[in-house]
DNA sequence: CCTACCGATCGGTAGG
DNA sequence: CCTACCGATCGGTAGG
């Protein structure tokens, strides 16, 4: 039997909302018309409507494809047996990835969210406060443990997570300072603070 | 001589940039129109032309505001000898405060500065700026003093910043949590981390 | 502060 | 994938 072999193509629709995301990223979702977005890719602003319903159904792709791949990757770190810290590191580590191999995509994902239809908004939201239950968890697990002090779980988790949020303006540092470093800054940072 | 008593009157200006941040906040500088902002005040569109040249000059009248009130609090920090981790502690509780009284307008500069005209946005990125870099010389001294543990000072400020930046869902649980209690939690956490 | 109104631009459709 | 085009809405002005 003949082995098949998938290429991995790139679709139109990927094209599309890959620019898509640069685009809503640099102008805003609002501010960003359809006519750049086809200009970007080289067509007239009518044939993007061969391939998506409408302008937030773009922005429906973009969010639910990072919600997503954050959702998966919790639930990763939730099936290993490990200490606390060490998940939580795992969840700062990977956010820095994201950060830096999707970035157009998670920063309209953390911007734009707003515009989304109702129900791709209430479905994004309800990933979002999952994935917060999910650090809560984790950091209630440390202090049982007795790894981690006896902090407010959820205040604690909202401010480590709000600290990776405000992880882009660190993408223009990334080619100043090696990734590593920062990578490990910032985990070290959030884990046992600044001072001595 | 008379006494002249000086009536703190609100000003129909300061009525229309209230209105404005809040409803910036809750829809974005772009989708938000002129003709709901007229309307949430009860006049006609036109007629808030009287007050403003546009609607971009508004903006800019929420972001100076925001941006003036941290810097002109960085100065007094910065005007008191004190350890590196007090000043620091000052700085964390203002963004608390601020977010609570000004939480719109706050959001707004955060979210809505990429729409200012071209001299307007470089003035408040320079102000922006000129605080990150105030922190960075606060830590640096307190890494100098023997105080604070030997991180990048830089990633250190901005990772306190944009966990601070993020204050944003703080604003509802300021209502579940006592403010004092969220406060001191924030403030432990980003000084002394999370772990044992 | 209002009425009347304008030019520009928008998302999207018809029809091929 | 294109040309031609539409209804809606936008920021803003004229004139009083």
């Amino acid at each position: 039997m003949a082995r098949i072999v998938v290429p991995k193509k790139t679709t139109k629709l990927q094209v599309i909302s890959q620019n898509a995301a640069l685009l809503f990223r640099q102008k805003g979702y609002s501010a960003a018309s359809m006519r750049e977005l086809a200009e970007l890719i080289n067509i007239e602003a009518p044939s993007l409507y061969n391939h998506i319903d409408n302008k937030a159904h773009l922005l429906q792709l973009i969010c639910e494809d990072i919600a997503g791949k954050f959702t998966r990757h919790l639930e990763e770190v939730e099936a290993n047996e490990l200490p606390a810290s060490k998940k939580l590191e795992q969840l700062i580590r990977f956010h820095i990835k994201m950060m830096v191999t999707h970035f157009d995509a998670l920063f309209v994902a953390n911007h734009e969210w707003k515009h989304l239809p109702e129900l791709a908004q209430t479905a994004f939201l309800q990933q979002r406060k999952n994935y917060e239950n999910g650090m809560v968890q984790i950091i209630k697990q440390g202090i049982t443990e007795g790894e981690l002090k006896n902090h407010h779980p959820q205040i604690a988790a909202l401010t480590i997570l709000s600290a990776l949020r405000g992880l882009e303006f660190w993408h223009k540092y990334h080619k100043l300072v090696k990734e590593k470093i920062l990578e490990n800054n910032i985990v070290q940072q959030l884990l046992t603070g600044i001072k001595k």
